[in-house]
DNA sequence: AATTAAATTTCGCCT
DNA sequence: AGGCGAAGTTTAATT
Protein backbone atom coordinates (compact mmCIF):
# COMPACT_ATOMS: atom_id res chain seq x y z
CA UNK A 1 0.00 0.00 0.00
CA UNK A 2 1.42 3.51 -1.45
CA UNK A 3 1.39 6.56 0.61
CA UNK A 4 3.45 8.37 -1.69
CA UNK A 5 -0.28 10.30 -3.25
CA UNK A 6 1.28 13.79 -4.10
CA UNK A 7 -1.94 15.12 -2.71
CA UNK A 8 -4.96 14.68 -1.04
CA UNK A 9 -7.94 16.94 -1.82
CA UNK A 10 -11.67 16.99 -0.21
CA UNK A 11 -14.29 19.22 -0.93
CA UNK A 12 -16.79 19.69 2.21
CA UNK A 13 -15.60 17.11 4.17
CA UNK A 14 -16.66 16.71 7.74
CA UNK A 15 -15.41 17.67 10.77
CA UNK A 16 -13.50 13.77 10.82
CA UNK A 17 -12.37 13.51 7.61
CA UNK A 18 -11.05 16.97 7.92
CA UNK A 19 -9.20 15.68 10.81
CA UNK A 20 -7.70 12.83 8.75
CA UNK A 21 -6.58 14.84 6.32
CA UNK A 22 -4.63 16.63 8.46
CA UNK A 23 -3.22 14.12 10.25
CA UNK A 24 -1.92 12.76 7.34
CA UNK A 25 -0.37 16.01 6.83
CA UNK A 26 1.21 16.09 10.34
CA UNK A 27 2.77 12.99 10.55
CA UNK A 28 3.92 12.59 6.94
CA UNK A 29 5.20 16.05 6.98
CA UNK A 30 3.11 17.43 4.20
CA UNK A 31 2.00 20.50 3.89
CA UNK A 32 -1.26 20.99 5.19
CA UNK A 33 -4.13 23.27 3.35
CA UNK A 34 -7.71 24.22 4.98
CA UNK A 35 -10.02 26.71 4.17
CA UNK A 36 -13.36 26.94 6.41
CA UNK A 37 -15.08 28.52 9.20
CA UNK A 38 -12.77 29.14 12.11
CA UNK A 39 -11.89 31.03 14.84
CA UNK A 40 -8.33 31.84 16.51
CA UNK A 41 -6.82 32.28 19.75
CA UNK A 42 -3.11 33.49 20.25
CA UNK A 43 -1.04 33.82 23.04
CA UNK A 44 2.57 34.64 23.75
CA UNK A 45 4.76 37.69 23.01
CA UNK A 46 1.22 39.48 23.07
CA UNK A 47 -2.25 37.88 23.20
CA UNK A 48 -4.83 37.96 20.14
CA UNK A 49 -8.49 36.77 19.22
CA UNK A 50 -10.03 36.29 16.19
CA UNK A 51 -13.72 35.79 15.79
CA UNK A 52 -15.50 33.44 13.44
CA UNK A 53 -15.06 33.57 9.66
CA UNK A 54 -14.37 31.75 6.55
CA UNK A 55 -9.99 31.33 6.07
CA UNK A 56 -7.13 29.25 4.76
CA UNK A 57 -4.68 27.93 7.10
CA UNK A 58 -1.63 26.65 5.87
CA UNK A 59 0.73 24.57 7.87
CA UNK A 60 4.15 23.85 6.46
CA UNK A 61 6.41 20.73 6.95
CA UNK A 62 8.72 23.09 8.62
CA UNK A 63 6.56 23.46 11.29
CA UNK A 64 5.35 27.48 10.30
CA UNK A 65 1.88 28.09 10.30
CA UNK A 66 -0.06 30.43 8.62
CA UNK A 67 -4.16 31.93 8.76
CA UNK A 68 -5.08 34.14 5.87
CA UNK A 69 -8.53 36.18 5.77
CA UNK A 70 -9.62 37.42 2.62
CA UNK A 71 -8.32 40.94 2.72
CA UNK A 72 -4.64 41.85 3.53
CA UNK A 73 -1.13 40.39 2.50
CA UNK A 74 -0.22 39.58 6.04
CA UNK A 75 -1.25 36.79 7.72
CA UNK A 76 -3.64 37.17 10.59
CA UNK A 77 -2.13 35.02 12.59
CA UNK A 78 0.64 32.86 12.32
CA UNK A 79 3.44 30.95 13.92
CA UNK A 80 7.20 30.63 12.56
CA UNK A 81 9.08 27.51 11.35
CA UNK A 82 9.88 25.01 14.46
CA UNK A 83 6.39 24.70 16.01
CA UNK A 84 4.75 21.42 17.78
CA UNK A 85 1.62 20.41 16.34
CA UNK A 86 -1.44 19.04 18.14
CA UNK A 87 -4.68 18.21 16.59
CA UNK A 88 -8.10 16.56 17.99
CA UNK A 89 -11.66 16.54 17.28
CA UNK A 90 -13.93 17.72 20.42
CA UNK A 91 -17.84 18.48 20.03
CA UNK A 92 -17.46 17.96 16.03
CA UNK A 93 -15.31 20.96 16.90
CA UNK A 94 -11.39 20.16 14.97
CA UNK A 95 -9.33 22.10 16.87
CA UNK A 96 -5.46 22.35 15.82
CA UNK A 97 -2.43 23.82 17.95
CA UNK A 98 0.50 25.18 17.20
CA UNK A 99 3.07 25.39 20.05
CA UNK A 100 6.45 27.24 20.07
CA UNK A 101 8.96 26.42 22.23
CA UNK A 102 11.04 29.98 22.71
CA UNK A 103 9.56 32.58 22.86
CA UNK A 104 6.73 30.59 24.48
CA UNK A 105 3.59 31.33 22.06
CA UNK A 106 0.64 28.72 21.08
CA UNK A 107 -1.49 29.34 18.24
CA UNK A 108 -5.09 27.46 18.86
CA UNK A 109 -7.03 27.25 15.56
CA UNK A 110 -11.12 25.78 16.07
CA UNK A 111 -12.94 24.68 12.48
CA UNK A 112 -16.51 24.07 12.94
CA UNK A 113 -17.06 23.93 9.21
CA UNK A 114 -14.21 22.68 6.11
CA UNK A 115 -14.75 24.15 3.03
CA UNK A 116 -11.85 22.10 1.92
CA UNK A 117 -8.61 20.36 3.26
CA UNK A 118 -5.51 19.17 1.50
CA UNK A 119 -2.59 17.27 2.37
CA UNK A 120 0.06 18.31 -0.38
CA UNK A 121 3.44 16.89 -1.22
CA UNK A 122 5.15 19.96 -2.42
CA UNK A 123 8.47 18.84 -4.75
CA UNK A 124 10.61 22.34 -4.46
CA UNK A 125 14.08 22.62 -5.35
CA UNK A 126 14.16 25.70 -7.45
CA UNK A 127 16.62 28.10 -6.81
CA UNK A 128 15.40 31.79 -5.49
CA UNK A 129 17.43 34.53 -6.80
CA UNK A 130 17.09 38.24 -5.60
CA UNK A 131 19.37 40.69 -7.74
CA UNK A 132 20.17 44.02 -7.04
CA UNK A 133 20.58 43.84 -3.70
CA UNK A 134 22.59 46.27 -1.33
CA UNK A 135 25.55 43.71 -1.55
CA UNK A 136 25.30 43.54 -5.10
CA UNK A 137 25.84 47.43 -5.12
CA UNK A 138 29.04 46.84 -2.85
CA UNK A 139 30.65 44.47 -5.14
CA UNK A 140 29.94 46.79 -7.89
CA UNK A 141 31.81 49.22 -6.65
CA UNK A 142 34.63 46.84 -5.75
CA UNK A 143 34.69 46.16 -8.92
CA UNK A 144 34.72 49.57 -10.98
CA UNK A 145 35.39 52.06 -8.25
CA UNK A 146 34.96 54.92 -10.75
CA UNK A 147 31.35 53.83 -10.33
CA UNK A 148 31.93 56.34 -7.40
CA UNK A 149 34.13 58.46 -8.66
CA UNK A 150 37.25 58.56 -11.16
CA UNK A 151 40.71 57.21 -9.36
CA UNK A 152 38.65 55.95 -6.30
CA UNK A 153 40.85 53.18 -4.75
CA UNK A 154 39.43 50.53 -2.54
CA UNK A 155 41.16 49.61 0.41
CA UNK A 156 39.03 47.26 2.24
CA UNK A 157 35.22 46.61 2.78
CA UNK A 158 32.79 45.62 5.35
CA UNK A 159 35.53 47.22 7.28
CA UNK A 160 35.35 46.92 11.32
CA UNK A 161 35.04 50.39 12.61
CA UNK A 162 33.94 51.41 16.03
CA UNK A 163 29.67 51.66 15.64
CA UNK A 164 29.66 48.90 13.33
CA UNK A 165 30.86 47.96 9.81
CA UNK A 166 31.84 50.55 7.13
CA UNK A 167 30.63 48.97 3.43
CA UNK A 168 33.20 50.72 1.72
CA UNK A 169 36.44 52.13 2.61
CA UNK A 170 39.47 53.82 0.06
CA UNK A 171 41.36 56.76 -0.81
CA UNK A 172 40.60 59.26 -3.21
CA UNK A 173 42.83 60.78 -5.63
CA UNK A 174 44.17 63.55 -3.65
CA UNK A 175 45.06 61.13 -0.70
CA UNK A 176 42.00 61.67 1.54
CA UNK A 177 40.24 59.02 2.83
CA UNK A 178 37.27 57.82 1.62
CA UNK A 179 33.78 56.18 4.05
CA UNK A 180 31.23 54.84 1.94
CA UNK A 181 27.97 53.88 3.22
CA UNK A 182 25.61 52.06 0.80
CA UNK A 183 21.43 51.76 0.40
CA UNK A 184 19.62 50.38 -2.24
CA UNK A 185 16.84 52.51 -1.94
CA UNK A 186 16.09 56.39 -1.29
CA UNK A 187 18.27 57.12 1.62
CA UNK A 188 16.87 58.93 4.38
CA UNK A 189 17.77 60.25 7.42
CA UNK A 190 18.97 57.42 9.62
CA UNK A 191 21.09 56.25 6.34
CA UNK A 192 23.07 60.26 6.69
CA UNK A 193 23.44 59.47 10.45
CA UNK A 194 24.99 56.26 10.21
CA UNK A 195 27.50 57.56 7.39
CA UNK A 196 28.59 60.33 9.94
CA UNK A 197 28.70 57.66 12.76
CA UNK A 198 31.78 56.09 10.78
CA UNK A 199 33.47 59.44 9.48
CA UNK A 200 33.86 60.26 13.44
CA UNK A 201 34.93 57.57 14.49
CA UNK A 202 37.24 57.09 11.24
CA UNK A 203 38.23 60.62 12.11
CA UNK A 204 39.65 59.61 16.12
CA UNK A 205 42.10 57.25 14.48
CA UNK A 206 43.89 59.26 11.66
CA UNK A 207 45.06 62.39 11.40
CA UNK A 208 43.99 62.37 7.36
CA UNK A 209 41.55 64.17 6.07
CA UNK A 210 38.37 62.03 6.22
CA UNK A 211 35.32 62.12 3.52
CA UNK A 212 31.88 60.60 3.86
CA UNK A 213 30.32 59.74 0.55
CA UNK A 214 26.40 58.29 1.05
CA UNK A 215 25.77 55.96 -2.23
CA UNK A 216 21.97 55.27 -2.94
CA UNK A 217 19.53 55.57 -6.08
CA UNK A 218 18.05 58.56 -4.38
CA UNK A 219 17.98 60.83 -1.48
CA UNK A 220 15.25 62.55 0.77
CA UNK A 221 14.78 65.96 0.83
CA UNK A 222 15.23 66.25 4.46
CA UNK A 223 18.33 64.03 4.38
CA UNK A 224 20.03 65.87 1.47
CA UNK A 225 20.00 68.95 4.41
CA UNK A 226 21.17 66.94 6.73
CA UNK A 227 23.93 65.68 4.57
CA UNK A 228 24.86 69.45 3.66
CA UNK A 229 25.05 70.35 7.56
CA UNK A 230 27.17 67.27 7.99
CA UNK A 231 29.53 68.30 5.45
CA UNK A 232 28.88 64.75 3.79
CA UNK A 233 28.21 63.85 -0.01
CA UNK A 234 25.87 62.03 -1.99
CA UNK A 235 26.63 59.70 -4.90
CA UNK A 236 23.87 58.74 -7.04
CA UNK A 237 24.01 54.79 -8.36
CA UNK A 238 21.21 52.54 -9.38
CA UNK A 239 20.93 48.96 -8.13
CA UNK A 240 19.99 48.18 -11.46
CA UNK A 241 23.49 49.57 -13.10
CA UNK A 242 25.16 47.75 -10.46
CA UNK A 243 23.43 44.06 -11.56
CA UNK A 244 24.80 44.97 -15.23
CA UNK A 245 28.17 46.07 -13.92
CA UNK A 246 28.54 42.72 -11.96
CA UNK A 247 27.03 40.72 -14.80
CA UNK A 248 29.78 42.10 -16.93
CA UNK A 249 32.35 41.91 -14.46
CA UNK A 250 31.80 37.81 -14.38
CA UNK A 251 31.79 37.60 -18.07
CA UNK A 252 35.57 39.28 -17.87
CA UNK A 253 36.80 37.18 -14.99
CA UNK A 254 35.45 33.85 -16.80
CA UNK A 255 37.01 35.24 -19.97
CA UNK A 256 40.42 35.74 -18.23
CA UNK A 257 39.98 32.46 -16.24
CA UNK A 258 39.32 30.51 -20.51
CA UNK A 259 42.26 32.66 -21.61
CA UNK A 260 45.02 31.38 -18.38
CA UNK A 261 43.24 27.86 -17.93
CA UNK A 262 42.11 25.93 -20.90
CA UNK A 263 40.94 22.56 -20.92
CA UNK A 264 39.26 22.77 -17.24
CA UNK A 265 35.88 19.94 -18.33
CA UNK B 1 -28.00 30.55 -13.12
CA UNK B 2 -26.71 31.31 -10.04
CA UNK B 3 -23.24 32.36 -9.44
CA UNK B 4 -23.15 32.20 -5.87
CA UNK B 5 -21.83 28.67 -5.65
CA UNK B 6 -19.71 29.27 -2.55
CA UNK B 7 -16.73 27.55 -3.79
CA UNK B 8 -14.67 26.07 -7.23
CA UNK B 9 -12.41 23.24 -6.46
CA UNK B 10 -10.54 21.12 -9.20
CA UNK B 11 -8.23 18.93 -8.62
CA UNK B 12 -5.76 18.31 -11.21
CA UNK B 13 -6.98 20.28 -13.92
CA UNK B 14 -5.87 21.41 -16.86
CA UNK B 15 -4.33 24.11 -17.86
CA UNK B 16 -7.62 25.53 -19.80
CA UNK B 17 -9.37 24.46 -16.89
CA UNK B 18 -7.08 26.30 -14.51
CA UNK B 19 -7.34 29.40 -16.33
CA UNK B 20 -11.62 29.10 -16.46
CA UNK B 21 -11.26 28.93 -12.46
CA UNK B 22 -8.39 31.93 -12.48
CA UNK B 23 -11.47 33.91 -14.86
CA UNK B 24 -13.81 33.18 -11.85
CA UNK B 25 -11.74 33.94 -8.96
CA UNK B 26 -10.56 37.29 -10.49
CA UNK B 27 -13.91 38.30 -12.12
CA UNK B 28 -16.01 37.66 -9.37
CA UNK B 29 -13.38 39.22 -6.64
CA UNK B 30 -12.71 35.91 -5.30
CA UNK B 31 -9.92 34.00 -3.62
CA UNK B 32 -7.91 32.33 -6.07
CA UNK B 33 -6.12 29.60 -4.68
CA UNK B 34 -3.75 27.48 -6.94
CA UNK B 35 -1.02 24.78 -5.91
CA UNK B 36 1.10 23.56 -8.84
CA UNK B 37 4.16 23.70 -10.55
CA UNK B 38 5.34 27.21 -11.37
CA UNK B 39 7.93 29.68 -11.54
CA UNK B 40 8.16 33.17 -11.14
CA UNK B 41 9.64 36.54 -12.37
CA UNK B 42 9.55 39.64 -10.39
CA UNK B 43 10.29 43.07 -11.00
CA UNK B 44 10.17 46.49 -8.97
CA UNK B 45 12.10 47.21 -5.97
CA UNK B 46 14.49 44.90 -6.75
CA UNK B 47 14.52 41.49 -9.09
CA UNK B 48 14.24 37.85 -8.74
CA UNK B 49 13.45 35.13 -10.09
CA UNK B 50 12.48 31.56 -8.91
CA UNK B 51 13.08 28.55 -10.96
CA UNK B 52 10.34 25.85 -11.23
CA UNK B 53 8.89 23.82 -8.41
CA UNK B 54 5.61 22.73 -6.81
CA UNK B 55 4.03 26.14 -4.92
CA UNK B 56 1.02 27.47 -3.39
CA UNK B 57 -0.82 30.84 -4.94
CA UNK B 58 -3.08 32.91 -3.33
CA UNK B 59 -4.67 35.66 -5.10
CA UNK B 60 -7.50 37.78 -2.62
CA UNK B 61 -9.81 39.73 -3.87
CA UNK B 62 -8.27 43.44 -2.44
CA UNK B 63 -5.78 42.64 -5.57
CA UNK B 64 -2.83 41.28 -3.39
CA UNK B 65 -0.66 38.15 -4.47
CA UNK B 66 1.03 35.63 -2.05
CA UNK B 67 3.53 32.47 -3.82
CA UNK B 68 4.63 30.08 -0.85
CA UNK B 69 7.02 27.74 -0.76
CA UNK B 70 7.10 24.37 1.01
CA UNK B 71 8.89 26.20 4.08
CA UNK B 72 9.62 29.64 5.53
CA UNK B 73 7.19 31.40 7.10
CA UNK B 74 7.07 34.10 4.56
CA UNK B 75 6.08 34.27 0.72
CA UNK B 76 9.00 33.93 -1.14
CA UNK B 77 7.07 36.14 -3.84
CA UNK B 78 4.52 38.55 -3.28
CA UNK B 79 2.59 41.67 -4.30
CA UNK B 80 0.69 43.96 -1.86
CA UNK B 81 -2.57 44.74 -1.84
CA UNK B 82 -3.93 46.83 -4.80
CA UNK B 83 -2.78 45.34 -8.06
CA UNK B 84 -3.84 44.87 -11.47
CA UNK B 85 -4.39 40.86 -12.44
CA UNK B 86 -4.20 39.72 -16.19
CA UNK B 87 -4.25 35.78 -16.78
CA UNK B 88 -3.77 33.85 -20.09
CA UNK B 89 -2.71 30.23 -21.20
CA UNK B 90 -0.22 30.60 -24.40
CA UNK B 91 1.61 27.06 -25.18
CA UNK B 92 -0.64 25.32 -22.55
CA UNK B 93 1.13 27.45 -19.86
CA UNK B 94 -0.71 29.67 -17.43
CA UNK B 95 0.77 33.32 -16.83
CA UNK B 96 -0.48 35.38 -14.37
CA UNK B 97 0.79 38.77 -14.09
CA UNK B 98 0.19 41.24 -11.13
CA UNK B 99 0.74 44.74 -11.85
CA UNK B 100 1.22 47.51 -9.28
CA UNK B 101 1.56 51.25 -9.97
CA UNK B 102 3.39 52.88 -7.39
CA UNK B 103 5.74 51.77 -6.74
CA UNK B 104 5.92 50.52 -10.52
CA UNK B 105 6.51 46.78 -9.83
CA UNK B 106 5.35 43.22 -11.41
CA UNK B 107 5.16 39.78 -10.29
CA UNK B 108 4.64 37.19 -13.15
CA UNK B 109 3.59 33.47 -12.41
CA UNK B 110 3.85 30.66 -14.90
CA UNK B 111 2.40 27.21 -14.36
CA UNK B 112 2.91 24.03 -16.42
CA UNK B 113 0.95 21.52 -14.45
CA UNK B 114 -1.77 22.28 -11.84
CA UNK B 115 -2.39 19.99 -9.11
CA UNK B 116 -5.36 22.40 -7.53
CA UNK B 117 -7.52 25.23 -8.53
CA UNK B 118 -9.92 26.65 -6.54
CA UNK B 119 -11.78 29.67 -6.85
CA UNK B 120 -13.74 30.64 -2.99
CA UNK B 121 -15.72 32.92 -1.44
CA UNK B 122 -14.93 33.79 2.04
CA UNK B 123 -17.13 35.40 4.21
CA UNK B 124 -15.44 36.84 7.37
CA UNK B 125 -16.67 39.67 9.26
CA UNK B 126 -15.35 38.48 12.56
CA UNK B 127 -13.52 40.67 14.37
CA UNK B 128 -9.50 40.78 15.54
CA UNK B 129 -8.55 41.75 18.70
CA UNK B 130 -4.90 41.78 19.72
CA UNK B 131 -4.50 42.51 23.32
CA UNK B 132 -1.81 43.72 25.58
CA UNK B 133 -0.31 45.90 22.86
CA UNK B 134 2.21 48.75 23.55
CA UNK B 135 -0.57 50.83 23.06
CA UNK B 136 -3.06 49.39 25.51
CA UNK B 137 -0.43 50.23 28.04
CA UNK B 138 -0.55 53.52 27.20
CA UNK B 139 -4.14 53.60 26.94
CA UNK B 140 -4.61 52.07 30.39
CA UNK B 141 -2.05 54.69 31.90
CA UNK B 142 -4.35 57.37 30.23
CA UNK B 143 -7.18 56.26 32.50
CA UNK B 144 -5.53 54.99 35.60
CA UNK B 145 -2.69 57.60 36.02
CA UNK B 146 -1.48 56.16 39.70
CA UNK B 147 -0.76 52.79 37.38
CA UNK B 148 2.60 55.19 36.76
CA UNK B 149 3.08 56.82 40.43
CA UNK B 150 0.76 58.36 42.85
CA UNK B 151 -0.69 61.73 41.76
CA UNK B 152 0.86 61.50 38.40
CA UNK B 153 -1.18 63.48 35.75
CA UNK B 154 -0.86 63.22 32.33
CA UNK B 155 -1.09 66.06 29.91
CA UNK B 156 -0.44 64.47 26.54
CA UNK B 157 0.53 61.02 24.30
CA UNK B 158 2.16 60.93 21.43
CA UNK B 159 3.30 64.02 21.88
CA UNK B 160 5.73 65.21 18.76
CA UNK B 161 8.94 66.26 20.41
CA UNK B 162 12.41 66.30 18.19
CA UNK B 163 13.45 62.89 17.08
CA UNK B 164 10.04 61.54 17.31
CA UNK B 165 6.92 60.77 19.49
CA UNK B 166 6.64 60.53 23.34
CA UNK B 167 4.74 57.86 24.76
CA UNK B 168 3.01 59.62 27.52
CA UNK B 169 4.14 63.21 28.65
CA UNK B 170 3.15 64.63 31.82
CA UNK B 171 3.60 66.21 35.36
CA UNK B 172 4.33 64.47 39.01
CA UNK B 173 2.87 65.43 42.00
CA UNK B 174 5.40 67.86 42.59
CA UNK B 175 5.33 69.69 39.13
CA UNK B 176 8.36 67.92 37.57
CA UNK B 177 7.64 67.54 33.80
CA UNK B 178 8.19 63.54 33.16
CA UNK B 179 8.47 61.64 29.81
CA UNK B 180 7.20 58.15 29.67
CA UNK B 181 8.81 55.13 27.70
CA UNK B 182 6.17 52.18 27.12
CA UNK B 183 7.57 48.54 26.40
CA UNK B 184 5.49 45.81 25.51
CA UNK B 185 8.40 43.13 26.99
CA UNK B 186 11.41 43.07 28.88
CA UNK B 187 13.18 46.63 28.20
CA UNK B 188 16.66 46.68 26.73
CA UNK B 189 19.20 49.36 26.33
CA UNK B 190 17.37 50.48 22.90
CA UNK B 191 14.79 51.33 25.32
CA UNK B 192 16.54 53.49 27.85
CA UNK B 193 18.79 55.18 25.03
CA UNK B 194 15.18 55.85 23.47
CA UNK B 195 14.02 57.72 26.62
CA UNK B 196 17.10 59.34 27.36
CA UNK B 197 16.52 60.89 23.57
CA UNK B 198 13.25 61.81 24.25
CA UNK B 199 14.07 63.86 27.93
CA UNK B 200 17.19 65.27 26.65
CA UNK B 201 15.17 66.55 23.79
CA UNK B 202 12.32 68.12 26.48
CA UNK B 203 15.09 69.36 28.87
CA UNK B 204 16.30 72.02 25.88
CA UNK B 205 12.96 73.24 25.53
CA UNK B 206 11.86 73.92 29.37
CA UNK B 207 13.90 75.31 32.87
CA UNK B 208 11.69 73.08 34.63
CA UNK B 209 13.17 69.18 36.05
CA UNK B 210 12.14 66.52 33.98
CA UNK B 211 12.38 62.66 34.75
CA UNK B 212 12.36 60.39 32.56
CA UNK B 213 10.31 56.93 33.27
CA UNK B 214 10.60 53.30 31.56
CA UNK B 215 7.54 51.08 32.04
CA UNK B 216 7.75 47.65 30.59
CA UNK B 217 7.07 44.05 32.76
CA UNK B 218 10.69 43.70 33.25
CA UNK B 219 14.17 45.46 32.48
CA UNK B 220 17.47 43.80 31.26
CA UNK B 221 20.48 44.00 33.36
CA UNK B 222 22.47 45.60 31.43
CA UNK B 223 19.78 48.63 30.66
CA UNK B 224 19.03 48.63 34.13
CA UNK B 225 22.75 49.76 34.56
CA UNK B 226 22.52 52.20 31.82
CA UNK B 227 19.26 53.52 33.35
CA UNK B 228 20.82 54.14 36.69
CA UNK B 229 23.85 55.97 34.84
CA UNK B 230 21.72 58.39 32.93
CA UNK B 231 19.54 58.81 36.16
CA UNK B 232 16.33 57.72 35.07
CA UNK B 233 13.77 55.22 36.43
CA UNK B 234 11.78 51.97 35.47
CA UNK B 235 8.59 51.37 36.30
CA UNK B 236 7.20 47.77 36.50
CA UNK B 237 3.83 47.17 34.85
CA UNK B 238 2.48 43.99 33.48
CA UNK B 239 0.75 44.11 30.36
CA UNK B 240 -1.76 42.13 31.12
CA UNK B 241 -3.14 44.06 34.05
CA UNK B 242 -3.28 46.58 31.40
CA UNK B 243 -5.74 45.12 29.03
CA UNK B 244 -8.02 44.19 32.56
CA UNK B 245 -7.59 48.20 33.39
CA UNK B 246 -8.89 49.07 29.95
CA UNK B 247 -11.53 46.50 30.62
CA UNK B 248 -12.55 48.15 33.83
CA UNK B 249 -12.37 51.62 32.62
CA UNK B 250 -14.74 50.56 29.42
CA UNK B 251 -17.15 49.20 31.76
CA UNK B 252 -17.38 52.06 33.88
CA UNK B 253 -17.33 54.49 31.00
CA UNK B 254 -20.82 52.50 29.81
CA UNK B 255 -22.14 52.42 33.32
CA UNK B 256 -21.62 56.65 33.51
CA UNK B 257 -23.16 56.52 30.19
CA UNK B 258 -26.22 54.51 31.58
CA UNK B 259 -26.39 56.43 34.39
CA UNK B 260 -26.82 59.88 32.26
CA UNK B 261 -28.42 58.44 29.30
CA UNK B 262 -30.92 56.01 29.85
CA UNK B 263 -33.47 54.51 27.32
CA UNK B 264 -30.87 54.75 24.47
CA UNK B 265 -32.20 51.28 23.11
C1' DA C 1 22.36 32.88 23.04
C1' DA C 2 22.25 37.89 22.42
C1' DT C 3 22.97 41.96 19.20
C1' DT C 4 22.64 44.36 15.12
C1' DA C 5 21.25 45.68 10.63
C1' DA C 6 18.44 44.93 6.51
C1' DA C 7 13.89 43.96 4.21
C1' DT C 8 10.74 43.87 -2.62
C1' DT C 9 9.81 44.86 4.88
C1' DT C 10 4.24 46.22 5.76
C1' DC C 11 1.12 49.15 8.22
C1' DG C 12 -0.76 53.13 10.13
C1' DC C 13 -0.76 58.01 11.09
C1' DC C 14 0.10 62.48 9.94
C1' DT C 15 1.58 66.43 6.97
C1' DA D 1 1.47 61.18 -2.05
C1' DG D 2 5.50 61.24 0.97
C1' DG D 3 7.70 60.89 5.53
C1' DC D 4 8.20 58.79 10.08
C1' DG D 5 7.73 55.40 13.69
C1' DA D 6 6.31 50.79 15.17
C1' DA D 7 5.70 45.66 14.55
C1' DG D 8 3.60 39.27 17.97
C1' DT D 9 7.83 42.45 12.82
C1' DT D 10 11.19 38.19 10.38
C1' DT D 11 15.66 37.01 8.83
C1' DA D 12 20.48 36.64 8.48
C1' DA D 13 25.00 37.60 10.13
C1' DT D 14 28.05 38.26 13.81
C1' DT D 15 29.82 38.49 18.67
Amino acid sequence: MSDSKPQTVSVNPTINEAEKIVREALSQRKTLLIVGNCWVHYKGRASSKLEPGERILIIKKDGSLLVHRSVGYEPVNWQPPGCIFHAQTRNNLLEIHAVRQRPPETVQVFFDKVQMASALSLRDSGEFALYASEEDMQKAILAEPSLLEEDFKPISFEKKVEPGFVDVYGIDRKGRLVVVEIKRKTAGKEAVLQLAKYVEAVKTRTNREVRGILVAPDIAKDAQRLLETLKLEFKALNPKKCTEILKRAKTRRLEAYLGEETGHD
